[in-house]
DNA sequence: CGGGGAGATGTGACCGGTCACACGAGCGGT
DNA sequence: ACCGCTCGTGTGACCGGTCACATCTCCCCG
């Protein structure tokens, strides 16, 4: 009667030679003859080997793992970030974790910290796109190799690696676009930041100073699109507005609807442009002019940068996709 | 020179009692007297003990995680399980890991199984929403325990928990919507599914024969905005056509996109709903009417029925969002 | 007052791999 | 012919917990 998982030394047997060689082929040591490893391989074959991980781990001291702390896994960049991560970890035979961070506050972020903070959670990569994720980042012990995939420009006063797409480029070419387009100004709902003055804003702040443009207030709106929508109902009603910079395409989804209620059409009273360009956008109606943000790339990118000694990846900047909700101003009656 | 974490000897040491005890009261075992617990909790703390995850794993067996296995993890309903999953899994204290199938492909198929045979994924929750996913569940080992998050009706000739979300009712409560508007039948353009007729295709199909309305034939389309605009170029080019249930919100997008290119308004000229209701649904111009589905909860489920014993889970059916998307026919010129 | 049982605690082996080191064979150089 | 080196392989200890079992104490009861 045999036990029901094989195991290095059933394999050993098998193969007749010790169990110490079966490991050696399991961790592709260079000093196992090539027959020697053959014979290995074809044993582990017919028994149907697998090795288990909690042992290897255990043995080792390396865990083989990468797991993501994020805030939120449905959100377009978030997800994206999640995808990266998952893709290049299973390319690099890793094991895949995630845990969310509830909240900012600080028992979430205790709780996150220390679930992390065992070894077979390998690596991490915290995406610190809000306070929640940056908490975790400030509280994470040095022992911990960690990457943050964060927004542009990185976190002030945290000495970890980051990494981030820059869309400050393509926020100055978005908001070029629309003076171009013969805008007088380009009004700003921003979603939240963890600095100052984000890319996104940052880029259009200056976009419009070189023009000489008014730089209007930020309107700030949240993550959800109730805010976002309440901050389109501000712009609506002001009849100077005709070209908002919106954080995000789920913003501008909301700031549309808010311009719609209030009977202003887009592109036609108001041109609109989001960031992210999620697959939804080329099919809005209009579709949505948009800065396309490549947020897989940016979780692969982070696992990259954990695996040791990898060149640092040098990542697309993020650029402006123009589409069918931005149009010149209506002229002036 | 003290070693760099510590474990659960020193704890021992600390408080002054054997390791076995500080074992007892890591797993809570009530047989230890309430001060002693106290003191080993104090030299816990005092000492920054956490417990390795990978050593516990191998002692005891198992392997408190849960494993998702999904073909995707960005769409939108694919993302919800996952977020449920992981949200149950974390309030049980149990590690979530996330694999991908990138196809249904025999090899990825068969990589994604041996994966999640290791002991240390622990339990299984297979998002099989399509081939890829059903593919992983009927190469599943019998020795996995697994649960299945599938479509409504569960996939015939799999003999594993499957957990799902009925939304027959609600695609018929769509249908007679439509038909109580004074449309005199509905199209269907529907997402690729694994049964043969879909709840949501039956359900459509039963109040379309109920009512002694026509039952027109069934446009397919994939889960790619792409081919759901094709199917509604189709739709859009015949007169006839008033009123579209959608496969997904996203399929709901682009077939409305179709239509405005085809110049047929919505819901002026052509009603539409969709099914998931996705956040941005509401916001929608005009918001879309469409079935609300709970994949968070489908999620959760999935994780009760893996712990052992739990009673199985009614989840609340999906149901019909009456919004701006549609409206009666227009009058016939 | 002694026996029995339950509760609290300690000891050794074990989970399934890995590591460090020992060992023997084959080879080239002097 | 001897030494030393590298290569391939095997042995024992170890990773950090858990399990099974032994032991000891205390209390209740006949």
């Amino acid at each position: 009667m045999k036990r029901a998982a094989p195991q290095i030394r059933d394999v050993a047997a098998a193969a007749g030679v010790s169990y110490q060689t079966v490991s050696r082929v399991l961790n592709n040591s260079p000093n196992v003859r090539p027959d020697t490893r053959q014979i290995v391989l074809d044993a582990m074959e017919r028994l149907q080997y697998r090795p288990n991980r909690a042992a290897r781990a255990l043995g080792s001291g390396r865990a083989g793992a990468v797991t993501v702390v994020t805030a939120n896994t449905t959100l377009y960049g978030y997800a994206g970030v999640l995808q990266g991560v998952e893709e290049a970890g299973r390319l690099l035979g890793l094991t895949v974790g995630v845990r969310v961070v509830e909240s900012e506050a600080d028992g979430d972020v205790r709780n996150a910290v220390e679930y992390v903070t065992d070894p077979s959670c390998g690596n991490v990569v915290v995406v610190a796109f809000d306070r929640a994720g940056s908490g975790v980042l400030r509280a994470m012990p040095d022992g911990v190799p960690t990457v943050a995939a964060t927004e542009a420009g990185g976190l002030p006063g945290v000495a970890r690696p980051m990494i981030f797409l820059d869309e400050r480029e393509a926020a100055a070419d978005a908001t070029r676009h629309l003076l171009g387009l013969g805008h007088r100004t380009v009004h700003h709902v921003a979603i939240p930041s963890e600095v100052r003055d984000s890319a996104r804003q940052s880029g259009w702040r200056q976009a419009l100073e070189r023009a000489g443009a008014e730089v209007p207030e930020v309107v700030p709106a949240g993550w959800d699109l109730a805010s976002a929508h309440r901050a389109g109902r501000a712009l609506a009603r002001d009849p100077a507005v005709t070209a908002i910079l919106c954080g995000n395409d789920d913003t501008a989804l909301a700031v549309r609807r808010a311009l719609h209620e209030a009977g202003r059409d887009v592109p036609g009273d108001v041109s609109i442009v989001g960031f992210d360009d999620v697959p939804g956008a080329a099919y809005w109606t209009p579709a949505l002019t948009t800065v396309r943000m490549d947020f897989v790339a940016l979780g692969r990118a982070c696992v990259t940068a954990l695996v040791d000694g990898a060149a640092p990846v040098r990542l697309d900047p993020p650029s402006l996709v123009v589409r069918e909700s931005t149009a010149p101003p209506r002229p002036f009656p």
